[in-house]
DNA sequence: TGCTTGTTCGCAATTTGTGCAGATAAGCTG
DNA sequence: CAGCTTATCTGCACAAATTGCGAACAAGCA
């Protein structure tokens, strides 16, 4: 995702307008690397903005989606995550507490896949399935069947 | 997943119960490779047993995954997929149809994963995203906006 | 045949979003 | 900077996919 400064022009560029919830939107999404859910930005949002409409954040999230400027994801967690880093890169998710995290993995071009008849692939995402090093590691803090999800955004 | 009559045998062991419900369910998913939604088993089953609840489908889908007789997933098609075929492999997920495809993949254990940082990773699942064969040539059925799901069971 | 215990079923409740419409405000124009 | 047009924001109803619960029911064993 581009920044804050830069969304505000290409926005504009696309005859949608800046508001101040779109700016803090922009604000709370840059660099974030924690793939938050709608909720959770909602939260972090109205902390700063009381009054902000969790229907904006999602509307919002959907603008940006289209844009190109966010991924969702579904990782089976409950919610869609969203993840402004659109590169090409795949996850890792601890089914302890939630967390998912960027992974980077390298010789993807070298898989050799049997059975896709006719289809035509244009995208692969590859999620790893494990407990993160705060999980395993260390009392837990909370129970790993609970719902736990990422603390702070942004 | 293993036959109705093995399944028989594994749920009596451990004290659970065969109704006549959980037989069907048995047959309707042995050699399923439709990855069906507990909507669709629920329609295929209510033909051959009316009555059944969606209740008790979902119920025995959870029972079986915790025996590890099936395996869901979440391809973020709308509701989970169920797959009786607990075996290494993957997916190919049609972004027109919703349809779902077994393929299997070699050279996995040859990636390099970067950013794992801590995890201790169990499992990886592979979701390759494009177009079927059916949805890509003659005409479209129906259009690939809507919500499609694979016709028959079983 | 009975009894015990797991099952089934229907319904309410929950979670995660989406559709809609009126109130509001961004940004262009003069 | 006032006025205007049009996109946004917000609240609320609604939808889809599950899950929680409790009473009625039925496997499977004695």
């Amino acid at each position: 995702m581009r920044s804050p400064t830069e969304l505000t022009t290409a926005f504009r560029a696309q005859g949608l307008k800046v508001t101040p919830q779109r700016q803090l939107l922009f604000r709370l999404l840059h660099n974030n690397i924690s793939h938050p859910t709608a909720e959770q930005l909602y939260a972090t949002a109205s902390e700063q903005m009381p009054g902000i409409s969790l229907r904006t954040v999602y509307q919002t999230l959907t603008d940006l989606s289209a844009m190109g400027e966010l991924q969702s994801f579904d990782f089976g967690t409950g919610a869609t995550r969203f993840d402004p880093n659109v590169g090409t890169h795949h996850h890792v998710v601890c089914r302890a507490c939630n967390r998912v995290c960027d992974v980077y993995v390298d010789g993807t071009s070298d898989l050799l896949v049997e059975g896709l008849d006719g289809f035509a692939v244009d995208r692969s995402d590859i999620v790893f399935h494990g407990v993160c090093a705060r999980c395993t590691s260390g009392p837990r803090l909370s129970h790993p069947s609970t719902n736990e999800q990422p603390g702070v955004i942004s």
